[in-house]
DNA sequence: TTTTCTTCCGAACGATCGTCCGATCACCCC
DNA sequence: GGGGTGATCGGACGATCGTTCGGAAGAAAA
C-alpha cells in the first residue's frame, strides 16, 4: 500500500504542476515537454500517469470541479436563508478561486479544449454547480421567471469568474473582501429588481451593425 | 478575377474570416491553413496581408477594440447624467458584442496570446476603455474610494464579457433586453452600496486551503 | 535465485506547424 | 512591345508537437 500512496501523491503533484503550466502558457501552447521539465519527470515517464494530453487536462478539471462542487453543496446545507446561502456560496467560490488560481483558471479558460466524453463529464458537473446557484436565486425571488433567473445566474458567475483576468494576490483585496463586496452588489441589485421603483425608459444609442464589412 | 476587390476590402474579409476561425477553434488551435481554406486564399498568399500569425491576431483585436472604443466614447459624450451614461455604455457594449461575437470572443479570450509590442498596444486600448467606465462610476458615487470603483468596474465587465461563454443568439434574449437587465442589476447594487442599510455580518464558512496536496 | 510488476526513460516516429522563397500572372504606364 | 508593380501561388524548410516503443532499474513475489 505504500506504493499506491506514492502513486497518488505523485499524480497529484503532476496535476498541480501541469495546472500551473497550463495556467501560465495556456493549454495548447504548453507542451508535455514543458510539464516534463517542470515536474522533472521524463517526457515518456509522464505517460505512465495519463493516456493523453487531453486526459491530463480532464483530470485537472474534473478533480478541481468535483472538489469545489462538494465544498459548496456541503456548506450550503448548513445555512438556512437563501440570502445567507448566496453569501456563503460567493465566499466559498471566491476563496477557492483565489487559493487555487491555477486550477480555476484552467477550468474557466480551457473549457472548450476538451472534446467528446471528457467535455460532457465536465459539462455535467458544471450544470450541477450552476443549478446550485440558480436554485438559490429561485428561492430568493420566486416571482421571477426562469429566464430572468438564468440571466442573473450567468451574470453572477461572470462577475465572479472574471477575476482570473485581473486578480493579483497582494495588490488586490482578500477573497473575504471580494466576497462581501460582490455578494452585496449582486444581492442589492437582484432583490430589488422589478419592484415598481423602476427608472424611465433608458436612452438607447445606436450600436447596431458590425465593424467588418460583411459583403 | 471578375469582381475587383480592393486591398482594404480583401483585408477586412480576411480579418473577419480569421476572427471566426479563431473564435471557433481558438487562436493556437487554428492554423493558417484553416484560414487559407476558409478564405479560399492560398497559404502563402495570405502572408501578403500580414507578416505573422501574431500580427494577424493583433490586427483583429486592434481594429475591433478601436471601433468599440470609438463608438462608446462618442455615444457617451451625447448623454449627460452618469446613470444614463452607464446604461448607454452597457447597451453599446452588449450590442456590439452580440453583433460581432466572433471578434469580441477573440478579444476577450485571446488577450494573453499576444506578446511584446502587440500586447502593449492592445493593453493601452483596454486601459482606456476600462477608464471610460470607472470614470462614470466615480461620478455616480464620488464618495467611494478608488479601490471600490476598480472592483465594481471589473465586476461589471465580468458580468458583460462572460456572455461569450453562454450566449446563443435565438435562444437567449436580445442585446437590448440583456442591457436593460444587467445595467439595472448593476446600478441598483452599486448605487445603494454602503448607505447604512447593511446586513449583519454574513456567515463565513471555511473555504481555505487547496485541493491538491502541496508538498 | 528467478520471475514478476511497477515505475521510469532515451530515442524515435509521423504529423503538423509557421514561415519563406522563387516563380507566375494580370495589369498599367512608357 | 517592354518593363515595372501589385497580388498570388506551389512547394519546401526547419522546428516542434503528441505519442509510442523497447527496454532498464529496482523492489516484491515466487
Amino acid at each position: 500500500m505504500r506504493e499506491r500512496e506514492g502513486y497518488d501523491e505523485k499524480l497529484s503533484r503532476i496535476l498541480r504542476i501541469a495546472a500551473e503550466t497550463f495556467a501560465e502558457r495556456g493549454y495548447h501552447q504548453a507542451s508535455i515537454r514543458d510539464i516534463a521539465a517542470a515536474t522533472e519527470i521524463s517526457l515518456s515517464g509522464l505517460y505512465y500517469y495519463f493516456r493523453s494530453k487531453e486526459e491530463l487536462l480532464f483530470l485537472i478539471q474534473d478533480h478541481v470541479f468535483g472538489e469545489i462542487l462538494d465544498r459548496a453543496s456541503r456548506a450550503l446545507s448548513e445555512v438556512e436563508s437563501p440570502e445567507d446561502q448566496l453569501r456563503t456560496f460567493v465566499h466559498i467560490h471566491l476563496s477557492f478561486f483565489v487559493d487555487n488560481m491555477a486550477e480555476m483558471r484552467v477550468l474557466s479558460h480551457e473549457a472548450r479544449a476538451l472534446s467528446g466524453d471528457f467535455r460532457e463529464r465536465v459539462g455535467n458537473t458544471k450544470r450541477e454547480y450552476t443549478a446550485l446557484v440558480q436554485d438559490i436565486l429561485a428561492r430568493l425571488r420566486p416571482d421571477r421567471p426562469e429566464g430572468d433567473l438564468r440571466l442573473a445566474t450567468f451574470s453572477l458567475f461572470g462577475m465572479l469568474n472574471w477575476i482570473y483576468t485581473w486578480y493579483k494576490p497582494g495588490r488586490d483585496p482578500s477573497a473575504e473582501t471580494l466576497a462581501r463586496e460582490m455578494s452585496g452588489l449582486f444581492l442589492r441589485g437582484f432583490l430589488s429588481a422589478g419592484l415598481g421603483d423602476e427608472e424611465p425608459a433608458p436612452p438607447v444609442a445606436d450600436a447596431s451593425g458590425s465593424f467588418w464589412p460583411r459583403s
